[in-house]
DNA sequence: CTTCGCAATGACTATATAGTCATTTTAATA
DNA sequence: TATTAAAATGACTATATAGTCATTGCGAAG
């Protein structure tokens, strides 16, 4: 394949994932119809099955480019931060800044599910990383003393169920308060419970 | 209608609706198709359909009557609960309970959402009145100087967000801990947080 | 300008399944 | 037991839409 191809290609495949999020996001992958993927990407529905197999494989296209990213992104801050009060805030407002820049793509997250055997569990793989990386951070601060001994997995668990159920709250109406406000009451909230005292 | 037509008819519709729970709950709305529900609940097809209007009716009907149940022996329990601390026992330890003796139901929950414009925020509705009250007997324990003072609505929204967090791990395989032990993680991580000092 | 091959098209097909309704079964009443 | 009305049935219809493929258009090479 040329050089040329090769660009041409993937423009078609960003293109139409593209717009499959943006169909998904606001349809559900059931009634985000093929036809209407096609429109939105303004390419003619048979161009797309030269692209991908099937809706499904779309579907997991989307999901797996903007999860990489998350975690990835996620990965980078809570390593970046150097004590465990900068770590979980680094977690929690990578995915409350996350969220607020890519409303689609955590609409699908939250609105879709597991009609498809795939998402619900698929999250929490995806998730997992992040939330182990938190909790070693967690184990060796309890190590060292400067948190009171906690079970740091549970713990690293219930920190990203309460990031989710924030960012959750924030997709269904306009919020009132920034990413980093919320994301400091988190902090507040889980500090207080780790700190010795 | 007699009083044994009335019997029948009532029947019926609790024959379709466990059914349709344990279908919807194995194969979610979309995948969970009327001939299988019939066939579980032991009737033709066009029966359900002198019973229900249709498909999104009885999925509907499964949430509102386990909702229903959920949402009061939520608050029944809070409401039985004399202090704070008791209450945030009450809330989570009737939630994870309920969550075991009915699987069918929590697993829709989690599984299954917005494609029908119902659901998530459907959930959060049925969810708001418990944790309103939750955030009621918070504001009065902060008033009384019990514990240390917080934003009451915002801390009871993050006490359910980890409590469903710990439910939908539960659900993903089987867990090696009671609910009730789940149930005291989670209060002695919450109390920790709100506690003076 | 002509030829050629590949990308793009969109009308069409195949399939799945929600919902219907003419027919059959059941059971209450006389 | 015969009559009748209501309940139940399941083969059938209508519809939606994922995926196909014969045809068309376009750009590159000669």
């Amino acid at each position: 394949m040329s050089r040329k191809q090769q660009v041409v290609s993937e423009f078609r495949h960003t293109e139409i994932v593209d717009a499959a999020r943006s169909v998904f996001a606001r349809k559900g992958f059931v009634r985000g119809i093929m036809d209407e993927i096609a429109e939105e990407a303004g390419i003619a529905k048979g161009t797309i099955y030269l692209y991908f197999r099937s809706k499904k494989e779309i579907y997991r296209a989307v999901l797996h480019h903007d999860m990489e990213f998350l975690t990835k992104d996620t990965l980078r801050r809570i390593d970046a931060a150097k004590n465990l009060k900068d770590k979980i805030r680094a977690f929690t407002l990578a995915r409350l800044e996350n969220a607020e820049a890519r409303k689609e793509f955590f609409r699908i997250m939250d609105t879709e599910s597991a009609s498809l055997s795939l998402t619900r569990s698929q999250y929490r793989d995806w998730l997992r990383e992040p939330v182990l990386r938190l909790a070693s951070a967690i184990e060796d601060a309890s190590r060292r003393g400067e948190i009171r001994p906690v079970p740091c997995e549970k713990a690293a668990w219930i920190i990203a169920d309460m990031t989710r159920g924030t960012i959750q709250r924030r997709l269904l109406g306009p919020s009132d308060t920034l990413p980093s406000e919320d994301s400091e009451f988190l902090l507040g909230f889980i500090w207080a419970a780790l700190a010795i005292q």
